[in-house]
DNA sequence: TCTGGGGTCCTAGGACCC
DNA sequence: TCTGGGGTCCTAGGACCC
């Protein structure tokens, strides 16, 4: 028996947390770069705005609906996320944290009330750290993920379900005609699994409703449109395919992309860009205690621009030998980043990705002596030492006290084009001493 | 003018081997 | 005319997730 449980709205909800004036407010909050809006409040959903959809779309709505929008706070979610994840665990012996605002519960042979712990996990979570959950349970996970949907749209949208499985939905008490009931009211888009490619497929295949796959011919569905979708199938049937992993292995690739204010067409300024993309990467890798042992480079001109040029080139470039130095991955970034150039570009977009990762052996089967150092710390030329170093400054200066000279400062002072927009982030007010919330009298 | 970022897994096809 | 077959490994690309 699976729980999954979600936080609503979760990045929305965040911010109102520290600001209740935005409750009952439509408000999205905007990706990196000001560019599009990655969370809706449900205020913001009655208004048409769609995931993902560009800023610069609804925009009007501010003026004419009072949409407000905030920049992304990573800093904050991620601080807040972790408070949630902790308070969940207790519920359940064994949890998989599989986002910033969801994780499954593994409810094999817990006894009591389900429907009861899922209130108090939720009522928890609401009063402890202000953010509203939704908990669904059933038998395997993609049921739990829709119990879960369930959940939250009987309580969005009144009518859609019945009003009793809103907040906390608990499929495996409905009798047989209420579950089948539940999938025929349900599009196969909203299932886990189930995105923009294959939803239209199993449309024109006759598919529309959960039902109507639930009852489809799993093995068959396989064969056609692959094995994930065939899992997906068994598990919406009620055989389990997947279990709830609470010790997933270390990241298999690191990743650090952007897209830019505006677009950048010189070599220098994606140097820049480049280096600070390696720097980042870097400093993730040493802190899952890993090393890498290639580094690959994309640069992209916009797609939405019609009327440019398109180029949009990626380099791999293997490594001599597995690496977690700042220095050698910038290079290597470089060398991949000056063979795929090309002048007269727009280019709108960049990113540094650390491939073939692995971690010290020692390090992972615990078995690491106080004191000792890891093992890509017996570099003969101790850089691991010096990177230990940079890593214990920033922490303590703050980032980027130290750096690499191909970073530039620049970007500090004068505003590159790169440069992302950020106009309205919200204080970090569970992270940073200086910006702590201040209650007046 | 303005269109996210960071991941995972699966598959198809080519290279290579015996 | 017909031009082996089976296995592994690697990579690029696609689909999906939040």
């Amino acid at each position: 028996m699976f729980a999954l449980v979600d936080v609503n709205n979760m990045y929305v909800s965040c911010e109102r947390v520290f600001r209740p004036a935005l409750i009952g407010k439509p408000v999205v909050v905007l990706s990196n770069n000001d560019g599009a809006c990655i969370a809706r409040s449900d205020e913001a959903k009655a208004l048409g705005v769609k995931m993902a959809q560009p800023w610069f779309e609804v925009k009007h709505l501010a003026r004419s609906a009072g949409l407000i929008a905030l920049s992304a706070n990573f800093e904050l979610y991620g601080d807040m996320s972790s408070r949630m994840m902790a308070l969940a665990a207790a519920y359940a012996p064994r949890q998989e944290i599989y986002s910033i605002d969801e994780c499954f519960l593994d409810f094999e042979g817990m006894p009591g009330d389900r429907i009861a712990a899922g209130y108090a996990l939720r009522h928890q979570v609401l009063r402890w750290l202000g953010l509203p959950t939704s908990v669904g349970f059933a038998a395997t996970k993609t049921l739990a993920k829709l119990a879960n949907h369930v959940a939250k749209t009987a309580e969005r949208k009144p009518g859609s379900y019945p009003h009793a499985l809103a907040q906390v939905c608990d499929l495996a008490t409905l009798g047989p005609d209420a579950l089948d009931e539940v999938m025929r009211r349900t599009d196969v888009g909203d299932v886990w699994g189930i995105g923009r490619k294959t939803a239209p497929k199993l449309h024109d295949m006759g598919l529309r409703t959960v039902l109507e796959l639930k009852r489809a011919d799993a093995a068959r569905l396989g064969r056609q449109l692959g094995i994930v979708l065939q899992k997906t199938v068994c598990e919406l049937q009620g055989t389990p395919c997947l279990e709830v992993d609470d010790d997933p292995p270390a990241r298999q690739q690191i990743l650090c992309s952007r897209s830019f204010g505006n677009p950048v067409t010189e070599l220098p300024e994606l140097v820049e860009v480049v280096s600070g993309f390696a720097i980042r990467v870097a400093r993730r890798l040493r802190a899952q205690q890993g090393a890498c042992n290639a580094v690959q480079v994309f640069i992209a001109t916009s797609p939405f621009r019609r009327h440019d040029r398109q180029h949009a080139p990626t380099a791999t470039l293997p490594l001599p030998r597995a690496t977690a130095d700042t220095r050698a991955l910038v290079n290597a970034a470089l060398t991949a980043l000056r063979g795929i150039y090309r002048p007269g570009y727009r280019y709108a977009k960049a990113g540094v990705v650390l491939l073939d990762l692995q971690v010290d052996r020692r390090e992972r089967e615990g078995s690491l002596e106080l004191f000792e150092e890891p093992e890509v710390a017996l570099q003969p030329d101790g850089r691991r030492d010096l990177m230990a170093t940079v890593d214990a400054l920033n922490e303590r200066f703050g980032l980027d006290a130290v750096s690499i000279a191909s970073s530039s400062k620049r970007s500090r002072n004068v505003r590159s084009a790169h440069a992302s927009r950020q106009e309205s982030r919200s204080p970090r007010y569970t992270t940073r001493l200086q910006e702590v919330v201040v209650a007046r009298a």
